[in-house]
RNA sequence: GCGGGCGUCGUAUAAUGGCUAAUAUGCCUGCCUUCCAAGCAAGCGAUGAGAGUUCGAUUCUCUCCGCCCGCACCA
């Protein structure tokens, strides 16, 4: 199963149409990619599936959708206008470049040569926009590089409007943007990504419990939720050196990927860093106290931060599996029930069968009624639409025969171990599934 | 962003400075088919984009775009 190749994921991504490259028409546009209908569906599976685990199904989380676009003093105060412009030097012997602030004295790393050195120019990877029709300085925004500034600022409008208890959440799923030197690795690395994200307010002398909470909640979530294998996760401890200034403890979340051992989400303690920013800088007072007292303090927070997209690569490189079948290699999603973008394919055994193909219609229709994500099928012969209902990870086959024009019975062929089973047909429409 | 490699139907491969760019698979239409890619027949579908050299370029050259590998980057 290591054995999986990243461009056997990428090609059958394109192929059966879950994920293609970028305005791929006009030869692509690096750091992009495009959602098909099947990864569509897998993608909200993935975001409703968390949504509901840590937003729906409890009681102190609250949720947002903040706008993209934000106002600058806001990237300003968090840093990243400072901190996402590096100073880049360029070597004039060997053309390296390298990060000013990285290098001791004037020798380069690559060549070794010194005083090569130009000017240093900025890069900033925050992509730079203008908000309304006057192009000039005044007008600057950037796209958001990260959901949280999104919660922080909407941090006192839900406090105003709930008042919770500490300690309480807020999440927020959403598109953020980062302009990568080198975008790579299919959808693990992109220059527009999707964030889910929770910034999760406690009182600072809870934090190492409320941290350890966090880490046993998510990988419940890998685990339980999306199905990942337990021995496939590793948490990382990031040592102070790499950890950002803000943060007392980060714990990464790492996935052997196709591409090696990567991370896959983030867990920060950021202590009070955000909302004391607001508090200094936007003259707001970030203030909690606590209830029917004077305790008041400025909350301090827990962050878990999802990449979306690498949650889906997850899915899709642990699902993916080759196996022999009478000599001829059958690759098969292994996606759980509740993640797969189709969840029943039904077909007639025989397309020259009117009676069947009017009975299998019926069937279709009921179950599409009951369950939505529910596919026909009757190209070619049983074989060829089984291997097909395979690759995109079709947990269940429907098949109608003669003998359901005469019991209302079915036969439901599984993904994972090709069996056949004999159900009755009402007992397969009511069958309870993991709902999202 | 640097260095190297690469770019041909949806996918995986082949070939060529000159006839209609080939094969498999896929897709599609018809026939057939009583449970794991069967068969028959017809069809669809590609030289990433632009410029140059040339009588003629998919092939050679250049620029751009994209992909892969290494370095760097990944707040």
């Amino acid at each position: 199963m290591s054995e999986v190749k990243l461009e056997d994921i990428v090609s059958l991504a394109k192929r059966r149409g879950f994920i293609y490259q970028g305005s791929e028409v006009y030869g692509g546009l690096s750091g992009t990619w495009d959602y098909g209908p099947l990864g569509v569906t897998l993608k909200r599976n993935i975001m409703n599936l968390w949504w509901k685990t840590f937003v729906d199904s409890r009681d102190e989380m609250y949720g947002v959708d903040a706008a993209i676009l934000m106002n600058p003093g806001v990237w300003k105060a968090s840093g990243h206008i400072d901190t996402f412009t590096d100073p880049l030097v360029e070597c004039s012997n060997c053309k390296g470049r390298f990060r000013a602030d990285h290098l001791e004295g004037d020798k380069c790393p690559n060549c070794g040569k010194t005083g090569t050195f130009g000017e240093a120019r900025q890069f900033n990877m925050m992509f730079k926009t203008n908000v309304g029709p006057v192009d000039d300085d005044k007008s600057i925004s950037y796209l958001r590089p990260e959901t949280a500034q999104g919660i922080f600022t909407n941090y006192k409008n839900v406090l105003d409007s709930f008042y919770p208890d500490l300690p309480f959440g807020i999440a927020q799923m959403g598109k953020a943007f980062r302009n990568e030197i080198s975008p790579r690795d299919f959808i693990f690395r992109s220059r527009e990504f999707e964030q889910m994200e929770i910034e999760y307010f406690i009182h600072p002398d809870e934090w190492e419990q409320m941290f350890e909470g966090w880490i046993k909640g998510i990988r419940m979530f890998l685990t339980s939720e999306l199905g990942l294998p337990a021995e496939s996760i590793h948490e990382l401890e990031v040592p102070e050196d790499d950890r950002a200034h803000y943060s007392k403890r980060t714990v990464d979340f790492e996935f052997d990927f196709p591409i090696g051992r990567e991370e896959l989400l983030g867990l920060a303690y950021r202590t009070d860093f955000d909302l004391k920013n607001i508090h200094d800088n936007a003259g707001k007072n970030m203030e909690y106290t606590i209830k029917g007292t004077n305790d008041k303090f400025i909350p301090h927070v827990i962050e878990p931060s999802f990449g979306v997209e690498r949650m889906i690569m997850a899915v899709l490189s642990s699902a993916y599996r080759e196996d022999e079948q009478n000599g001829e290699k059958r690759i098969y999603l292994a996606l759980p029930e509740h993640l797969a973008p189709v969840k029943y394919a039904v077909s007639p055994l025989l397309k020259n069968k009117p009676e069947l193909v009017a009975k299998a219609r019926e069937v279709y229709d009921a179950l599409k009624k009951k369950h939505g994500n529910v596919m026909w099928d009757d190209n070619g012969n049983i074989g060829k639409r089984y291997r097909r209902q395979d690759e995109i990870g079709t947990p269940y086959c429907v098949v109608i025969d003669f003998d359901t024009l005469e019991d209302d019975t079915v036969t439901v062929r599984d993904r994972d171990t090709t069996e056949q089973k004999r159900v009755g047909l009402d007992e397969l429409v009511e069958r309870q599934d993991r709902s999202l």
